[in-house]
DNA sequence: TAATTCTTGAGAGTAGCTATCAGTCAAGTA
DNA sequence: TACTTGACTGATAGCTACTCTCAAGAATTA
């Protein structure tokens, strides 16, 4: 059994978001103690896991509370619990490829300002050259 | 030259984005045309390129208008803006590797659903079964 | 001329946190 | 036993970055 306070540097995800997603319905069925105190078992740290999961693809938190909606209601609703995760499989990908076109931009960029500094070159461009550098 | 509409098509980011942008003070420069539209320019599509990549990795709108004023300002600030640049392209890589993570997740449950619908095996699990797989 | 289309800025609304706060409880210390 | 410290609680306020709605004005088309 976890805190909430492990449970948010086991997940890298800070105890008031976890608290907001609890209250969003994010979390079905944590445990309280005596005291009311949160206790996450292993289990539920699958929904932190999903959720997170989900919310790092950039799906909303409505999308994600049908999604363990879908999973609280059973078997029945495997296919469309299939078709979300493919979507988001999907929508990943395309963000994959999105990050590596923007890595290539901050390449280009920094070996641009390198050189610029190792060759000392900075008191020869004026600032009309220097934004330049942003256009391609 | 360039409408906000043809920018906002040619480089997938809306008009309602590209104004408030603009607003912010993002795009130093941009030129109107005698009714007040905007024109822009081939060299404004790079201040939109790369605002809209470190707004992809995240860099709040103050810092992204740090970085342009520094461009401004001239080549005393190379050394400042290469830092950000190379800081930027560390974050994006460790995004990279976050979502590498992720995918491998979401490949897991699509095969895992994929299987279950394969086998039609629906019917032989409970819901409580079923949110287990919530959980690796 | 009239209707449509496009752009504009102002301003309201929204999602998803993020921070603040007062209150409860339990354990440790004098 | 009284007191302090620290963790957790929910309620609520505030923030960022959009996102949407709107009315006004100019240009294009019927």
């Amino acid at each position: 059994m976890y805190t909430i306070k492990e449970v948010a540097k086991l997940m890298d995800v800070s105890e008031h978001t976890l608290r907001f997603w609890a209250k969003s319905g994010l979390f079905p069925g944590v445990k309280r103690d005596a005291n009311n105190i949160r206790q996450f078992s292993e289990h539920d740290l699958g929904w932190v896991k999903i959720v997170k999961c989900l919310r790092s693809v950039g799906t909303d938190n409505k999308s994600i509370k049908r999604y363990i909606d879908l999973c609280l209601i059973g078997d029945s609703t495997i296919p469309e619990r299939f078709g979300i995760i493919k979507a988001t499989r999907i929508k990943a990908l395309q963000q994959m490829e999105e990050l590596k076109k923007q890595l290539e931009l901050l390449n280009y960029k920094e070996s641009y300002y390198e050189e610029l500094i190792k060759n000392n070159k900075s008191d020869k461009y004026n600032p009309a050259n220097d934004i330049k550098e942003a256009v391609s």
